[in-house]
DNA sequence: ATAGCTGCAAATGCTTTGCAAGGCC
DNA sequence: GGCCTTGCAAAGCATTTGCAGCTAT
């Protein structure tokens, strides 16, 4: 978990004024592991913790985060965004049945040959969505 | 642009009823290229020809088609579902600014390695995004 | 001091749904 | 005839916005 000093350095960094909601989050968002998670679960987490933060304030607050570049958003689900505390260049699995994000490193799921870009358009960034289902037979034993 | 009987008939096959408004959207949907269009372009699309239906209808009937597998719905956008004509497993390059959509062939973009899939997953699909912007010089002549 | 945040409630935008009337087999 | 579909309007849900009051610099 950060601890306030922290939080407050990784907000003023990007131009973001520290306040005690911006900090709250911040200190949820940015522990040792990426986090995917939705605006509203974000706000149920805050407020489990205890803090005092309206759900619009969460908004406000991801999409400044989102701007300044120390998150991005996910969009697995129709209608959903979720965003993701690693900026680096991945990828993604996506469980549909539990709406679990799990980050695939850029280096596990390499292309090996891009497709011919159009003239004057330069690529942005490049996401590969891996979804999966549970196996059928998920017990090999029960194979005949 | 499909006719009246081909729209039947390709209805027929995936057991759906060949109602005056699907057999519409069917003649818009399947021509010779692939479309991508959102349920509100759709709608437009159809009243411009001349079609009488309503919006609701119009998501009913991709929502039945997307079931039935004769398209699929792809997610590029916060808010926003676009259907793709294209149920073949291939990826997607996609321009912000303007909202567009092109196919890219399976076979244009391969995948050198894929990552360790979690035990008692399979893969249900691998999408590629490739988010595309307006080159910063698009001239190249007025380059120094 | 002042520019920028917060929180509430209201508004928005896309999509879904309930239900009565109409259409397909 | 019976079941499915349509169309309208209303509901739903995630997200955004307007505005008055508060806060960080």
């Amino acid at each position: 978990m950060l601890n306030c000093l922290k939080a407050i350095a990784l907000l003023k960094n990007v131009a973001l004024r520290p306040t005690k909601q911006r900090i709250a989050l911040t200190k949820i968002l940015f522990q040792d592991n990426y986090l995917h998670v939705t605006a509203e679960q974000l706000h149920s987490e805050a407020i489990r913790k205890g803090y005092k933060i309206s759900l619009a304030t969460v908004y406000n607050a991801l999409n400044r985060f989102k701007e300044a570049g120390i998150v991005k958003q996910v969009l697995v689900e129709p209608g959903k965004i979720y965003f993701d505390t690693n900026t680096e260049p991945h990828h993604h699995f996506y469980i549909e049945e539990t709406g679990e994000l799990l980050d695939v490193s850029d280096d596990e799921c390499k292309i090996a040959s891009l497709p011919i870009i159009p003239a004057e358009y330069t690529v942005n960034q490049v996401e590969i969505t891996i979804r999966l289902e549970k196996s059928k037979d998920a017990d090999p034993r029960s194979r005949n």
